[in-house]
RNA sequence: GUGGGUGUAGCUCAGUGGUAGAGCUCCGGAUUGUGGCUCCGGUGGUCGUGGGUUCGAUCCCCAUCAUCCACCCCA
């Protein structure tokens, strides 16, 4: 057994079982967002490494100590994509995508993260990312949440989900909050258990976010972010809330809502779920108007949000919600008994897979009794049970049994069959 | 990276210091070319891996790997 060779840890095999559930959701997703009028990018999974330093953030978690990065052939640093965002802007950036214009783009994929794998979190994951540029009002903020809203409204996990805001106010005002708040941490340095002044200089703004009964007295006199926030960020924060209202969605000021990522600023926002465990964030994303500058363009209001579509899919899961019809099956099952018949089956197969486009069939291989063939028929879940044995070989006629009702087995000639088939399948 | 739980047949799981079982699945038969239900039979396991204790280890001990859950982090 350990001799075998083993998918990687955290990297997960998807079963045909699995596949169709799948395809389910990126179909909702796929027309979604030809609906709102966003365009779909591909970009590669390898990006260089700097591309996520300089984005994500240095001292980030994600960057120091769970990008999966090495030295190609020729000595570049290289790392596997641990989000989308990044080589978003630098593939929209790299083709003048947001040259004088705006643009919304959407992505889906697989993203890599050296974490400890568990429930909902996976070393590859894949998340459908949205993203729009070259627009700076909240009315762009709030269509990417009415979006993800109507999304829930069609998968059926409305219900099920909550909506997360906070405005971290411009870089500017954000910066000057933390430096505030480390000071404020640094004066009750004795308080801080070990995980929080690790935090003191990687992300002191997660601190707020401590479970720690020992240090909540501390937290509750702490500096709050909304205070500090800077008159166009309170305006535009304003706006969003009161277009929301109008909308009819509902949502929770978190002011401890504070995203991993370095480059959000103004409004961030995060779909939770208790349905998970631990791994409750859904979707989340925010405003990241300096990061197209950063990365070397010119200055461009940025808003978007990633999904984790494992989670959602594990949502589905747990809440029953797979639609039926997600389960691919088979219409009809062509059975071959007999040496005659079994050279005949793969090519009467594909005759009448060329003149009924809409039949899937499953031609049996591999010989077997009569008996054994036709249990195969029915586990397959075709309806119908296609028979051609010795006698329909030499009288040219294909055998139909009814599989799925209570319905008479006929043995019709062959363009009789393909009629019936034709009915049958409209 | 830290902590805890679990690794026995393809799947779900029993079990014992004397080298293994059930249910389901799969294959065959009862029914010469007719599935589902029933009955009968069969295939299938170096008991995760390596070491230690022991006359003897699937069972006890250690290590290791995998997996699950939580911390952390995040989608």
């Amino acid at each position: 057994m350990s001799k075998k060779i083993q998918a990687i840890r955290g990297m997960n095999d998807l079963l045909p079982e699995q596949s169709p559930l799948w395809q389910y959701f990126e179909g909702q997703v796929a027309a979604l967002m030809l609906r709102y009028g966003y365009r779909e990018i591909r970009t590669p999974i390898v990006e260089q490494t700097a591309l996520f330093a300089r984005s994500i953030g240095e001292v980030t978690d994600i960057v120091e100590k769970e990008m999966y990065a090495f030295e190609d052939r020729n000595g570049d640093n290289l790392a596997l994509r641990p989000e989308g965002t990044a080589s978003c802007v630098r593939a929209a950036m790299e083709h003048g995508l947001l040259h004088n214009q705006t643009q919304r783009l959407w992505y889906q994929g697989p993203m890599f993260r050296h974490e400890r794998p568990q429930k909902g979190r996976y070393r590859q994951f894949h998340q459908v990312g949205v993203e729009a540029y070259g627009m700076q009002g909240p009315d762009i903020d709030a269509e990417l949440i009415l979006l993800s809203a109507r999304l829930w409204k069609q998968l059926g996990l409305f219900e099920h989900v909550t909506l997360e805001l906070n405005s971290l106010g411009s870089l500017e005002a954000r910066a000057a909050y933390r430096s505030t708040l480390v000071a404020y941490f640094e004066s009750h340095f004795d308080v801080l258990d070990e995980d929080s002044r690790r935090r003191l200089s990687s992300n002191p703004l997660r601190i707020l976010d401590s479970k720690n009964p020992d240090m909540a007295t501390m937290l509750a006199g702490a500096p709050q972010l909304l205070d500090h926030l800077d008159a166009p960020s309170r305006e535009h924060f304003a706006q969003l809330t009161a277009l929301l209202d109008a909308a009819g969605i509902d949502y929770r000021i978190n002011p401890r809502l504070v995203r991993g990522l370095d480059y959000y600023s103004r409004s961030v926002f995060e779909w939770t779920t208790t349905a998970l465990g631990s791994q409750g964030t859904v979707c989340a994303g925010g405003r990241y108007d300096a990061l197209v500058e950063q990365l070397g363009g010119k200055p461009t209001p940025a808003v978007g949000f990633a999904m984790g579509v494992e989670r959602l899919i594990l949502l589905l899961e747990t809440l029953d919600l797979v639609p039926a019809q997600s389960q691919h099956g088979v219409d009809a099952y062509l059975l071959a008994i007999g040496e005659r018949a079994e050279h005949q089956a793969l090519l009467l197969g594909e005759q009448l897979r060329d003149v009924l486009p809409d039949l899937a069939l499953h031609v049996h291989c591999g010989g077997g009794s009569f008996k054994s063939q036709i249990k195969k028929a029915d586990k397959s879940g075709a309806r119908l049970a296609l028979i051609l044995g010795e006698e329909e070989v030499a009288q040219g006629t294909l055998g139909l049994k009814y599989l799925r009702e209570e319905r008479e087995q006929e043995t019709l000639p062959r363009d009789a069959a393909i009629e019936r088939l034709r009915e049958l399948l409209r």
